[in-house]
DNA sequence: CTGGATCCCACCAGATACTG
DNA sequence: CAGTATCTGGTGGGATCCAG
């Protein structure tokens, strides 16, 4: 199941724990976790409304992957209509916190970025014009 | 250039810098900062010989990726044949720092994360075969 | 030695239609 | 309401060949 040719990888760091890294690089699942943050329970359709733009299929996907590894917790209620909630777990919660503080870092330094982009861009385009 | 739809999808976090947390995301980025980060300067062939199993082309794409965006230094000395040297900036240096401490935080819980997939694949085998 | 340029495939996100 | 099933276009990334 999935790619896991992780194990000789990692000679340069101790080890890279692709398995929580991924979640941290897929879009998605950070904007799911910042929103089940916010809210502590959600179900499906008020999820799929907070989350601007994101498709039907991704929703479900992100959520099961997400169930799967044991950030958030799905609960059904056996009902007609179906009722289905999510809300993190303790370990989606430590997810969070630990997004969080990189996600504030990254936006902390995202003009520095920003700018060394548009330096280099500068200096590629004077190249390719001389 | 690139995909920047990034501005309306924060609703959920203050600010997602996109930017920045692609390159966590990114198996590559992650392996050759970590390594960078280990060896103060290194060259294009010593980068490929030490982060196993890359390709010639994402080594150049990733490589130039973090130099564009302002985490990476590219020292071309003008010899026949080329040297090149790569080197972490100093903002190289403030990622590398942040990303240590998130790989370690990933690092000790992917243990859990692991546990909860076999649950999870547990569970609805079971479903499956009843 | 350090890449640039191409070809090409495998995979994934997005849209659509259908179901319990 | 909360999904599943299916099709498809775009793209990330490996392999390969070429060049300064």
């Amino acid at each position: 199941m999935g790619k896991s040719a992780n194990s000789d990888i990692q000679k340069g760091c101790p080890c890279l724990a692709r398995d929580v890294l991924d979640r941290i690089g897929d879009r998605w699942s950070v904007l799911l976790v910042c929103i089940l943050g916010e809210h502590e329970v959600l179900r499906f359709t008020e999820l799929r409304r907070k989350v601007t733009g994101i498709s039907q299929r991704m929703l479900t996907v992100t959520l099961r992957d997400l169930e799967r590894d044991g950030f958030v917790q799905r609960k059904v209620k056996p009902v007609i209509p179906p009722h289905v909630e999510y809300r993190l777990t303790p370990l989606g919660h430590a997810l969070l916190e630990n997004m969080r503080s990189l996600v504030n870092w990254a936006s902390r330094h995202q003009d520095a970025v920003r700018r060394a982009r548009e330096a280099y861009d500068a200096r590629h385009s004077v190249e390719e014009a001389g």
